[in-house]
DNA sequence: TTATAATACGAGCCATAGCTCGTATTTGAC
DNA sequence: GTCAAATACGAGCTATGGCTCGTATTATAA
């Protein structure tokens, strides 16, 4: 029981069988993850959910963590997808309207699958992937960074460091918490409520 | 392993030894799980760190989530006393000057013990007391709220529930990642500053 | 076809964790 | 001093989960 957190899967599968028994396991993995939650998905369980033996999970993930682990790059990279779009599309956008697009985006993003996302957020520090996450919050970061230098002259005087910090930590916090608040705040008109207020905090406090 | 987690303490210690033995329980549990984590947190090490018999740990906790609960309520009392302090300070100040202070007592209270906060802060979703932590946060959002209210006066017409929403989060977000991240943005300076920034994003938002 | 590699399987080993229960010790009331 | 209640103790039971390893099956290359 968590000896060494190897995160790394095992070997490439190159056969097609092989592949198609690697997916089952991970979407297993993510389904269990969700239906159960985390102490409940143990490895005996993923594999019979997979319709896969016990001996053939290891031969592909060597611990429950790469699986968990496996589940949040997929995850990630869903999300990571739609930010750079999101970014892609606002490059040459004024701050405002940029501002708005990209609230919507991080509330979309975070609506991708929220049960699992909630079980991901919850449960990323004991599989040692907070690395990794970090590095996805880095990177949606020094997007942002990167459209604020080319929007300077819209800006006040400001270190951009710090406004992109500021202004990313609060639009993912807002998403976040409002996902996880449940149904409440995601009716249609909440939403839209919330993206308006987002931007005029974010927007007002760039300009 | 899991059966029904039940959180609260068996029985109230009467006797003066009985009492010192329950204390030594929950802080042996605090600095386990600072210094070694929650997965290596059993209670059978909980005891031995505590100089307790494994036996006389459970006639007081019914089990280790009743232990990690009660960590968690020392920790969470600790927060809300220096928040409810805060409020009381700030309550007849105007909006800016009050914004930063609470601005800077979320730092504070973050770094009241940031390694314990981060521990408890993975964990609270596991130890069921989900619950509790959200009504905290309710209630600090209470607390804003009726602090708007108070000053209406002095903000544009808004949704006092929604501005307190947007408010309480993103300072909560902003103190939480800043502290998270480690010294760098810590440094007197680099707090100084990160005050600032947070008072005119969220006092701009509020006027 | 045959040989070798890739893939799949699952009974069961081993470690550990939660927790009980019978017993020993301390305290406090009388 | 005596006795009952409170407190403390820890060996060990039970359950479960991670993971190995010997074997069976399927694919591919020669």
């Amino acid at each position: 029981m968590a000896r060494k957190p190897l995160t790394k899967p095992r070997k490439n599968a190159s056969q097609e069988r092989s592949r198609s028994t690697v997916d089952a396991l991970v979407e297993a993995t993510a389904r269990i993850l969700v239906r159960d939650g985390f102490d409940k998905a143990s490895t005996n369980r993923i594999a019979e959910e997979a319709g896969v033996g016990i001996g053939s999970l290891y031969q592909y993930y060597p611990s429950k963590e790469a699986l968990v682990a496996a589940v949040i790059d997929r995850h990630n990279r869903d999300i990571m997808q739609v930010v750079n779009a999101a970014f892609a599309e606002v490059a040459s956008q004024p701050i405002e309207q940029a501002v708005r697009r990209l609230v919507a985006v991080a509330i979309e993003a975070h609506r991708i699958d929220p049960k699992l996302h909630r079980v991901l957020a919850e449960q990323i520090p004991r599989t040692g992937r907070l690395a990794d996450v970090e590095a996805f919050g880095r990177e949606t970061y020094a997007l942002f960074r990167a459209y604020l230098e080319d929007h300077r002259d819209e800006l006040r005087a400001v270190d951009l460091g710090m406004a992109a910090f500021v202004s990313v930590t609060s639009i993912e916090a807002l998403a976040h918490t409002a996902v996880l608040q449940g149904p409440e705040k995601l009716r249609d008109g909440a939403v839209r409520a919330l993206v308006e207020e987002a931007t005029r905090l974010v927007a007002g406090y760039l300009q």
